[in-house]
DNA sequence: GTCTATAGCCAGATAGAC
DNA sequence: GTCTATCTGGCTATAGAC
């Protein structure tokens, strides 16, 4: 096959747009610094990608892809809902603490371009938050958990996983602790999040 | 008093600039654009502020200075843990529906130049969480609220505050509502929020 | 497929008239 | 102080040799 050897090269230029792309955002980034990462010219950046924009897509929608399927756990996974915000608030961070730039990378491009937004909810791998939500109204009504509206929850679960990285530069400052003592906090909240949430909805 | 003449020329840069950098950037954001807001020539952004990076960190001092003090509030107000934890929610949240753009903009750039952090921290105005974690560690030994590190409640109020303006683009495709209805669900996180965490922690 | 060289454009910054 | 016109550099993209 024909692709298999340019296999290689394509995946070292979307390797390093990933890099660049995830730490400088897309107006920022700049194509040489692509290129100078994969260790290759920048004339087969647009021999494989065409254009900035196009291998900026690619990116994107890969980094997607990755973090989509961490948000589904919680949203249709088949147990409890206490072990769903236990799983998935250890899963994610665990993800997120090898891959630092990525929630801020998808968080801030979807900000930039609202019209992005909708072709990216528009395709498949968009979860949906139904099923959450009839787990949680059940629950309420069989008096195990108080009374919340599914959709305030979701989102409390989703910024006490998420925030914490995106606005580590902040956070550092404010609780003035160095990297690695960052780190450690972010290592706790593994448990400490589900905790503080279950803390929060159980009846005793 | 020479400065008194210019200054309203000067502000209404100012104030476009803040509009324009805001909702795209410092690396997205184009000074034409600017002048134009600002209803005069791109000339005059040079002739009051020399550069585009002076002129972006006018702004960003600005808007970090207009963010500090509802920080502030929840780390030094004279009141009980659990009242002010309440007022800056409810705070907090009114003042960013006026200011959709402000919290994103300062983490964004926060987390595109780590250096300019330093800066900033160095600051005066950069608040300190030592009163807070004092107060907190006495609440617990008391027995009024469970045992929590003062750092991870403080990082879980900032983020249940902050993050659903900032990932508002992702959370509406989740939870799939429109614009008006997004908006009532902050509205309602006036009060939920603070609900919530004092549920989490409060020993009853 | 991979490179060098360069076209072409766009944005920040300045010169200089008024 | 405010404008128009222009310089200059840098960046995306392409042409063309190998």
């Amino acid at each position: 096959m024909e692709t298999t050897g340019s296999n290689t090269t394509e995946s070292a230029i979307l390797n390093a747009a990933k890099e660049i792309f995830e730490r400088k955002g897309m107006a920022a980034a700049r194509m040489q610094e692509i290129a100078d990462e994969a260790g290759i010219n920048k004339a087969m950046l647009h021999y494989y990608y065409r254009s900035k924009q196009l291998l900026f897509e690619a990116v994107f929608k890969s980094a997607f892809s990755m973090l989509a399927p961490q948000l589904n756990e919680i949203i249709n996974a088949d147990t409890s809902i206490f072990e769903k915000i236990r799983n998935f608030s250890s899963n994610y961070i665990s993800f997120v603490l090898k891959h630092p730039y990525l929630p801020n990378f998808i968080i801030q491009e979807l900000n930039r371009n609202p019209d992005f937004v909708k072709k990216i909810i528009a395709g498949k791998n968009f979860p949906n938050i139904s099923k959450f939500k009839q787990q949680v109204n059940e629950k309420v009504e069989e008096g195990i958990i108080r009374p919340i509206k599914a959709e305030q929850l979701f989102i409390n679960i989703i910024s006490l996983n998420i925030f914490p990285f995106i606005g580590a530069p902040l956070l550092k400052g404010f609780i003035n602790v160095n990297d690695v003592t960052y780190q450690q906090l972010m290592e706790d909240r593994k448990t400490e999040i589900a905790d503080f949430i279950i803390n929060s909805i159980k009846i005793k």
